[in-house]
DNA sequence: CAAACCATGTAACCAGTTACATGATTAC
DNA sequence: GTAATCATGTAACTGGTTACATGGTTTG
């Protein structure tokens, strides 16, 4: 029963062998937009997909006390991924802390209330405009079956989350605006 | 160090007293649309908060062996809330299953790729309409500082979510289709 | 030679889920 | 009377975070 974390370290390997420090890394940026993961539990997950024999390793001399191994996909591993990757995904539990806050808003000094959406404001236009300088740097979306098409359609999924929260936010600001100080 | 779940039952609780169940309920709808709990969750909880000074209850004779215990928001549980609503949401990781099997998707076999889509684009399409009913009902939006704004405003957040979950969808099926298969 | 980076691992803790356990009240 | 609902709690487990622990390699 591999977990999801287990098939986001798949997802990596499958761009071509690392460390657990390359995972870890990788776990921050990019796949650290929709998973992340610190490397405790990277090293873990990995001794449990080289026991399920999905991945296996190199050992090379290297840094550290215990040296550095490199892990790649087995055959099995890339068969799990795959299977995997067109299952309907498991419903999680959302938690907003943002929407829940606003849920109880109505108890807010609307002064403070103001400015913590146009905090959020300005941190989602930030993200959003960093998305749109990734997205220029493409230019068009490659072909499903390149590696680069999971990069470029989750990017587009975060430049409509990010557009989706401006627009939330934007539309706070003036409700909260229109009602006076 | 109230948990961000203690100020989720705060947040219900500042709308009139409830029992442990009532609560429950709650965290299934309207609030476990960006909150949930189980029941067990929050009993445990509800102990921390009234240890604390955050909420207290009034014993009565009701099912079960302990009877029932009707909770509410004391002096203290209020300003605690009140102080938290408008402080910065601390930043959580994201965690997006769909999104994941994305930047693995180039692994895929287009057919099922697309009837994945197909259905999530049916489930968000799904989700917006029995959201649009809602908002009909309200009739435009409740003014700040009635607990009514808090439903709303996180129903239009709700809206925008959905909305933005449904157009990725379809680009993702155009880009599938136009690359053939 | 010092600091930053590369590299792996364990342990303790916290949050959240699922299963177990009990039993009164209400509606049919 | 029986089933659904109301009602509270504990225990075991899983997933995830933070802190602890070690030490080699590279760059300035």
């Amino acid at each position: 029963m591999t977990s999801t974390l287990g098939f986001a370290i798949l997802a990596v390997l499958a761009r071509g062998e690392r460390t657990g420090y390359d995972l870890a890394a990788a776990m921050r940026t990019p796949v650290g937009y929709f998973w992340t993961a610190g490397h405790s539990q990277i090293h873990a997950e990995l001794q449990k997909l080289r026991a399920d024999g999905l991945v296996g390793f190199e050992a090379e001399h290297g840094p550290g006390p215990q040296g550095k191994k490199v892990y790649h996909l087995t055959a099995d591993g890339l068969a799990a991924l795959r299977a995997w990757v067109t299952e309907p995904p498991r419903a999680r539990p959302e938690r907003d802390e943002l929407v829940l806050k606003t849920y109880a808003s109505w108890l807010a000094e609307p002064g403070l209330l103001r400015r913590l959406f146009a905090d959020q404001l300005a941190m989602h236009e930030e993200r959003l405009a960093g998305y749109e300088r990734e997205e220029a740097a493409f230019g068009g979306p490659p072909p499903p079956g390149d590696p680069r098409f999971g990069n470029y359609a989750t990017l587009w999924c975060g430049l409509g989350y990010e557009r989706h929260r401006v627009e939330w936010c934007r539309w706070m600001l003036e409700r909260l605006s229109s009602a006076g100080a």
